[in-house]
DNA sequence: AAGAATCCCAACCGCAAGTTG
DNA sequence: GCAACTTGCGGTTGGGATTCT
């Protein structure tokens, strides 16, 4: 299983494809095929690897190719298809008629991946992230939404409903926090913080706004941490989330029910037409966290991805307020 | 208006599996 | 079985485009 040898040889052109050479690679491949990669630059006249005319046509000048912005059910598609198999983006392409690996990749990696770090979510494993900082943006958002009850005249079952998605978020702020807390004592030397990698905990301090950061300083006390962690909860007993792969919007079209299908879902519920609803959730999961289409928590989160528009978050104070953490204690 | 910062994606790199002689 | 070679794949990067300050 020698290396190719074909990018190492001198002289051949590299870096972006010329309106030329493209004509050439085409004109040439839709007369003969491709053949032998290897062979084909110096037939088809391009002083190119084959390494790199396979690239360019596959990626680029393959005529079935696809261009333009992803739709929300191929958007779904990779989501699921990843909360499955991982970074096999091949294996994800075959999904995608017209759309490349290559493409797919570049899409998770500018737009999904970054989408489920700012809710909170592990992109690799699709759960919400244990460790402390990465469940904030996730938390805010949700506790946006008691800001936003308070502020709109709902009616009384959707203000329930999202009373009680705060209170699911609340617990899962002190879940993320008994971790840390029980990892803090099991481990003198060393803290769940401080084993957060600094390229996340960069990431996740970016995502946040200035009013954000000011209110870390507000954040529970040690002291608080462990008065929780004496209280023998052994952090495994709490309840655990799993987000839907089906994350910032129901699957629309055949073809994605189809792929529902080839997953194994851990629950369902009827959807307000009668058409089911699919929820990855685990045998001990919480409730849904809120009884409303997701994707309206994609929406209040301030990402790249939600029209430019920023939203101003409460502070933390305001999400944890004392009755609850007697109740809970 | 201009420079800085960020986003986006085409293309490259290198590894590993598959194929051939 | 082995080595040379080919192909496929996933990670990374460079630089143009766009947005922000």
């Amino acid at each position: 299983m020698g290396r190719s040898p074909c990018c190492d040889e001198n002289g051949l052109k590299k870096g972006p494809w010329t309106t030329e050479e493209d004509q050439k690679l085409m004109e040439y491949i839709q007369k003969h095929g491709h053949g032998s990669w290897r062979a084909l630059p110096k037939l088809a006249g391009l002083n190119r690897c084959g390494k790199s005319c396979r690239l360019r046509w596959t990626n680029y000048l393959r005529p079935d190719i696809k261009r333009g912005k992803f739709t929300q059910e191929e958007e779904q598609t990779i989501l699921r298809l990843h909360s499955a198999i991982g970074n096999k983006w091949s294996a994800i392409a075959k999904h995608l008629p017209g759309r490349t690996d290559n493409e797919i990749k570049n899409f998770w990696n500018t737009h999904l991946k970054k989408k489920l770090i700012q809710m909170g979510f592990d992109p690799m494993t699709h759960r919400p992230r244990t460790d402390f900082f990465a469940a904030l943006p996730q938390l805010i958002a949700l506790a946006n939404l008691r800001q936003l009850v308070e502020q709109r005249p709902w009616d009384d079952h959707a203000a329930r409903m999202q009373a009680e998605a705060v209170q699911a978020a609340k617990l899962q702020y002190l879940q993320s926090l008994i971790h840390s807390a029980a990892s803090i004592g099991n481990s003198p030397s060393s803290s769940s913080i401080n084993t957060i990698p600094s390229s996340d905990l960069q990431e996740q301090i970016g995502l946040l706004s200035p009013p954000q950061m000011s209110s870390l300083s507000s954040l529970p006390s040690p002291s608080l941490l462990e008065s929780i962690s004496g209280q023998d909860i052994v952090a495994g007993q709490l309840p655990d989330i799993q987000i839907p792969s089906s994350f910032f919007e129901q699957p629309t079209s055949n073809d994605a029910n189809q792929l529902n299908s080839d997953f194994t879902p851990m629950g369902s519920v009827e959807g307000e037409n009668g058409t089911p609803k699919t929820l990855l959730l685990s045998e001990n999961s919480l409730p849904p966290l809120t009884d409303f289409p997701i994707s309206n928590l994609g929406d209040m989160c301030s990402t790249s991805s939600c029209d430019g528009s920023s939203i101003q978050f409460p502070c933390w104070p305001e999400l944890f307020d004392e009755q609850f953490l007697t109740e809970f204690v």
